[in-house]
RNA sequence: GCCUGAGUGGCGAAAUUGGUAGACGCACAGGACUUAAAAUCCUGCGGGAGUCAAAUCCCGUGCCGGUUCAAGUCCGGCCUUAGGCACCA
C-alpha cells in the first residue's frame, strides 16, 4: 500500500501550476481537439460512468499530447434541464444556487481524478456570457426564416395542470399523479430542421463517425423515396397520400385518414356520424404515437360517412375510414390501403370486414399480407391491375407512376421521417426565447445588442395553471416595449429546450471567452474540427443530430468554417451496477467514486474502469477486480526495488511489442487489452532478477495516459528522466516485434493433431515435411489418401485425407 | 412494432483476413511465509473419458440449419437481452 492522496495531491498541483494540459490557440504544434460529452451537474454527483469516459480520452489527450500534438481537451456544464427545476420547485432553491453547488462538487472530483481538461476553458451553459450566444444563434434561425411558431398537440396533465415530457407521460399515463395524459394543442416555436434532411444526410459522408452511428443518423432522417398521389372526394374536394408502393394501386379497398391530421377537420362538415367521427377522434388524443403505431395494438378507427374517394385511376368510389395508425404529422397524413399487401391494412381490413383484393401473384394471402420486403426483386407479376397486369413489380412501379404522372395526379416525392425541431419548453429553468409579441408588429426579435436577455429570478417555479412557463407569471418581466414601434409588447415566456445549449457548445471551447462573438473564425479555422467527440449511445441519434443541424446553419451564413464541425463520433457502454441493472438510488446499487478514490486511489479508479472490458458495451461493477489493478499498481511500484542497470535490454522484441500494443489499442477504444499487454510486461520483468532503468521508464511512461499520479511519482523517485507528461512518447520498430519462434499447428480434416516450436523462419516447404514427421499425425494419416495440404505460413499445416 | 447493438468458463473478458477458443484479471482450491490473521509469493483451475502421472481422445462460444480442409468469426432462420424511437439529459 502506499499513500495515494499524498501523490495524487502533488500531481494535481504540479500540473496546476504548470499548466500541463493548457491548449494554446494558434500555437505552431499540430492542433487535435478531443471532446466528451460535457455532463449535466446533477446533485447526485459525478457517476462513474463519467469516469469511464472521461478517462478513456484522458488517455488518448496525454498520448497525443506525448506525440507532440497541441491537445485541447476542455470541460464545462450542461447546466440547464427539468431536474434542477424539479429540485428547485421541491427544495425552494433557485435552480441557480443548487446548479453552482453541483458544479463545484463536480469539479472538484473531477480533480481528484487526475483528467488533464485545461480548465481555463471552462464555462456553463447556465452563463450569461455563454447563453446570450445561444440567443443571439436563434435570432440568426429567425432571421433566416428558419424559426416560426406553430401550433403542436403537446401531453398535457389535466389533474397536475402541466405539460410533461414523453418520459413523464409514458404509458399515456402522468408520471406524478397518475391521471391520464391528454394531447393538448399549443403554440410553440419550431427550427425548420426538416429543410435540412438532405444535407444531413449527404453531411455524413464528411464525418468519420462510426458506422453504427451513421446508420442512426439515416434512421432517424428516414428518407424514403415515393409518390405522392392526389385523391379527388366524390362531390368536390380532394387530398394527397403518398406511398411508396405505388404498384399496389389497384388493390385499394380503402383510405385511412390520421385523426389528428388537418384533413378530418375539412371534412367534419360533410360527415353524415359527426359523434362517432368526434368519439374517435378524442379516444386518439389519449394515446401516444408509439401506442398508436405498434402491429399488436389491434387496429382501431371508424368509417367516415357522407365522404368517399375516388380511386385515381379506375374511377371506383372508395370508403374513407378514420385510424390512429395514421399520423397526422407524417407524410400527408393519409394513407391508401392495400390490405392485400400490408400487413397494418390487412389488420385493419379484416378487423372492419373489408375487402381485400390481390394485385401481386407469389404468395397466398389468406392468413397475412404478402408484403413488399416479401415480394421486391424476385420477379414477382401484378395482376388484377388492368394494363400493367404481368408486368413485375419493379416495371410496374415505373410504368404505374408515369401513367399518374402524365395524368396530372401524382408527382415522385422524397419523404422524412425527420420532422422541424420542437424548440420551445413550458418551463423556467432554460434559455429564455429572445422575442417579444407586439399586438401591432406581431413577434418581434429583441435587438442582438440588449442580448443576454436574463432569466429573472422568481419565486416560485411551478408552471402556471394553463400550462405555461413560470416567467409567465412575473409580469415586470413578460411586460416590455416593441423593439419596432415602441408599443406595450410582451415577452416569449417559453424557454429554449436542453438541446440548444448543446448543440454548439464545442465551437465555443475554441475560444471560450470571446466576448464580440460566440467564438472567432480565427480560433475555428485553427483547430478546425472536433477530431474525437466521445459520447454515450443514447446520444448518438438525437444530440449529435441537433448539432449537426446547427452547424450546418451556421456555416450556410458564413458563420463557421466547416459544413461538418465534428470528425469522429464514438460511443461507449454504461457502468452498470454489480447486479448488471443500471445504477440507481432506487436499486440500491451506486458505486460513488469518491469512496473508490479515497479507499484505493483515483490510479487504480483509473485503471479498472480502463480494464473492466470492452469499453463501447455496458460493463458490471466488480469491486474484487477492482483490487486486481490495486494489486497491479502495488506490484509496478515493488519491481522498482529491483532496478538494476547491469540488466539490459532482456526481451527487446516484448518491449517493442508493447508500445506498438498500447499505441495502437489507446486510439481504437481498446483500453483494457492496452492494458493487459502492460501486465504481460510486467509479469516477464518479474520473473527477471532485476529490470534496468531504460525498460522500467518505458513501462512507466506506457502506463502514464491511464495512471498518471503514481508513474510520475516512481519516475522522479528513481530519477529515470524528464517529468513523464512532458516526454516524448516511446516509438517502436516493427522490425524488432518479430518473434525468434512460432507454434505450428497441424490439423488433420480440421482437427488440431500436433503442435511443435520452429523457427520463423521455416519455409512452408520445410513446414509441411516437419507436419508429416509428427507421430501423432502420421497416426490419423496412416493409410489413407492425401487429398490435399493446406499451408498457412507462419501458422499452420492442414492436411485433409480420405 | 421499428431501428441499432450484445449473447464465449463460477465471474469481467481476450481471440488480424475464417486458422491453437478462453490471453489478461477476479473468484476458488492446494502449498510457502506467519504464533495467527491480513498482505505477499508459488501451483492448479471449461466439462467429460483416460492415467500413478502423462500422452491421448470426446464435447464445448444462446438455439436450429448451411458454406468450408477449417466457423466464436461467413450465410439463412429463430430465441433472449440492452439502448433509441422526437418535451429525460
Amino acid at each position: 500500500m502506499y499513500n495515494h492522496k499524498k501523490i495524487e495531491e502533488k500531481w494535481q498541483k504540479y500540473w496546476e501550476e504548470n499548466e500541463s494540459f493548457k491548449a494554446e490557440n494558434g500555437s505552431k504544434k499540430k492542433p487535435y481537439y478531443i471532446l466528451v460529452e460535457f455532463p449535466y451537474p446533477s446533485g447526485a454527483g459525478l457517476h462513474v460512468g463519467h469516469v469511464r469516459s472521461y478517462t478513456a480520452q484522458d488517455a488518448v489527450a496525454r498520448i497525443k499530447r506525448m506525440q507532440g500534438y497541441n491537445v485541447l481537451y476542455p470541460m464545462g456544464w450542461d447546466a440547464f434541464g427539468a431536474p434542477a427545476e424539479q429540485y428547485a420547485i421541491k427544495n425552494h432553491i433557485h435552480p441557480k444556487d443548487a446548479v453552482k453547488e453541483n458544479i463545484k462538487t463536480f469539479k472538484g472530483q473531477m480533480k481528484k481524478i487526475g483528467f488533464s481538461f485545461d480548465w481555463s476553458r471552462e464555462f456553463s451553459t447556465t452563463d450569461p456570457e455563454y447563453y446570450k450566444w445561444t440567443q443571439w444563434q436563434f435570432l440568426q434561425f429567425y432571421k433566416h426564416d428558419m424559426a416560426y411558431k406553430d401550433t403542436i398537440p403537446v401531453n398535457w396533465c389535466p389533474e397536475c395542470k402541466t405539460v410533461l415530457s414523453n418520459e413523464d407521460a409514458a404509458g399515456g399515463v402522468c408520471e406524478r399523479c397518475g391521471a391520464k395524459v391528454e394531447q393538448k394543442e399549443k403554440s410553440q416555436w419550431m427550427l425548420r430542421m426538416s429543410d435540412y434532411a438532405e444535407d444531413l444526410l449527404n453531411g455524413l459522408d464528411d464525418t468519420n463517425f462510426a458506422e453504427k452511428v451513421k446508420l442512426g443518423q439515416i434512421n432517424w432522417i428516414g428518407k424514403s423515396t415515393g409518390v405522392e398521389v392526389d385523391i379527388d372526394i366524390v362531390g368536390g374536394g380532394k387530398f394527397s397520400i403518398f406511398t411508396t408502393c405505388i404498384e399496389t394501386i389497384y388493390g385499394i379497398t380503402f383510405f385511412v385518414i390520421a385523426p389528428d391530421g388537418k384533413l378530418i377537420k375539412e371534412l367534419m362538415p360533410r360527415v353524415k356520424n359527426k359523434e362517432e367521427v368526434e368519439a374517435y377522434i378524442n379516444e386518439t388524443k389519449l394515446k401516444s404515437n408509439m401506442d398508436r403505431t405498434e402491429l399488436n395494438k389491434g387496429k382501431s378507427g371508424c368509417l367516415i360517412e357522407g365522404v368517399e374517394a375516388i380511386h385515381p385511376i379506375t374511377g371506383k368510389h372508395v370508403p374513407i375510414y378514420l385510424g390512429d395508425f395514421v399520423l397526422g404529422d407524417y407524410g400527408t397524413g393519409a394513407v391508401m390501403a392495400v390490405p392485400s399487401h400490408d400487413q397494418r391494412d390487412f389488420e385493419y381490413a379484416k378487423e372492419h370486414n373489408l375487402d381485400i383484393i390481390q394485385v401481386i401473384e407469389g404468395r397466398d394471402i389468406t392468413e397475412c399480407a404478402f408484403e413488399k420486403h416479401d415480394y421486391l426483386g424476385k420477379g414477382c407479376k401484378l395482376i388484377n391491375s388492368e394494363e400493367f397486369d404481368g408486368l413485375t413489380v419493379e416495371e410496374a412501379k415505373e410504368a404505374i407512376t408515369d401513367k399518374l404522372v402524365k395524368m396530372g395526379k401524382a408527382k415522385v416525392v422524397n419523404n422524412y421521417k425527420m420532422r422541424d425541431w420542437i424548440f420551445s419548453r413550458q418551463r423556467f429553468w432554460g434559455e429564455p426565447i429572445p422575442m417579444i409579441h407586439c399586438e401591432k408588429c406581431g413577434w418581434v426579435p429583441m435587438d442582438e445588442k440588449d442580448l443576454p436577455l436574463l432569466l429573472p429570478d422568481v419565486a416560485e417555479y411551478e408552471p402556471t395553471d394553463n400550462g405555461e412557463s413560470p416567467l409567465a407569471k412575473i409580469t415586470d418581466w413578460v411586460n416590455t416595449t416593441c423593439p419596432k414601434c415602441g408599443g406595450p409588447a410582451k415577452r416569449e415566456t417559453d424557454t429554449m429546450p436542453n438541446w440548444a445549449g448543446s448543440s454548439w457548445y464545442f465551437l465555443r471551447f475554441m475560444d471560450a471567452h470571446n466576448k464580440d462573438e460566440f467564438a472567432s473564425m480565427e480560433s475555428m479555422k485553427y483547430w478546425n474540427k472536433v477530431d474525437w467527440y466521445n459520447g454515450g449511445m443514447e446520444h448518438t441519434a438525437r444530440h449529435l443530430l441537433y448539432a449537426r443541424f446547427w452547424v450546418q446553419f451556421l456555416y450556410n451564413i458564413g458563420l463557421v468554417p466547416n459544413k461538418e464541425m465534428i470528425w469522429t463520433r464514438v460511443s461507449h457502454g454504461m457502468v452498470l451496477g454489480s447486479n448488471n441493472e443500471k445504477m440507481s438510488k432506487s436499486k440500491g446499487n451506486v458505486i460513488n467514486p469518491d469512496d473508490i478514490i479515497n479507499e484505493s486511489g483515483a490510479d487504480t479508479l483509473r485503471l479498472y474502469e480502463m480494464f473492466m472490458g470492452d469499453y463501447q458495451m455496458d460493463a458490471p461493477w466488480n469491486t474484487d477486480s477492482l483490487k486486481g489493478c490495486e494489486r497491479f499498481i502495488n506490484r509496478v511500484i515493488k519491481i522498482g526495488e529491483k532496478l538494476n542497470d547491469n540488466v539490459g535490454y532482456t526481451n527487446e522484441s516484448l518491449v517493442h511489442k508493447t508500445i506498438k500494443k498500447v499505441t495502437e489499442d489507446s486510439f481504437s477504444l481498446k483500453y483494457n487489452t492496452a492494458i493487459s499487454s502492460l501486465m504481460i510486461m510486467l509479469n516477464e520483468y518479474e520473473k527477471q532478477d532485476g529490470i534496468s532503468k531504460d525498460d522500467y521508464r518505458i513501462l512507466l511512461t506506457l502506463l502514464n495516459p491511464y495512471i498518471p499520479h503514481i508513474t510520475e511519482e516512481l519516475n522522479e523517485q528513481y530519477k529515470l528522466g524528464k517529468v513523464i507528461c512532458e516526454s516524448e512518447w516511446p516509438n517502436y520498430d516493427e522490425d524488432k516485434i518479430q518473434d525468434e519462434e512460432f507454434t505450428l499447428v497441424v490439423q488433420v480434416n480440421g482437427k488440431v493433431r500436433g503442435k511443435i516450436t520452429v523457427s520463423s523462419n521455416t519455409t512452408e516447404d520445410e513446414m509441411k515435411e516437419k507436419a508429416f514427421e509428427i507421430d501423432n499425425v502420421k497416426s490419423y494419416i496412416e493409410g489413407k489418401e492425401i487429398v490435399k495440404v493446406i499451408t498457412i505460413p507462419k501458422k499452420l499445416v492442414s492436411i485433409v485425407v480420405k
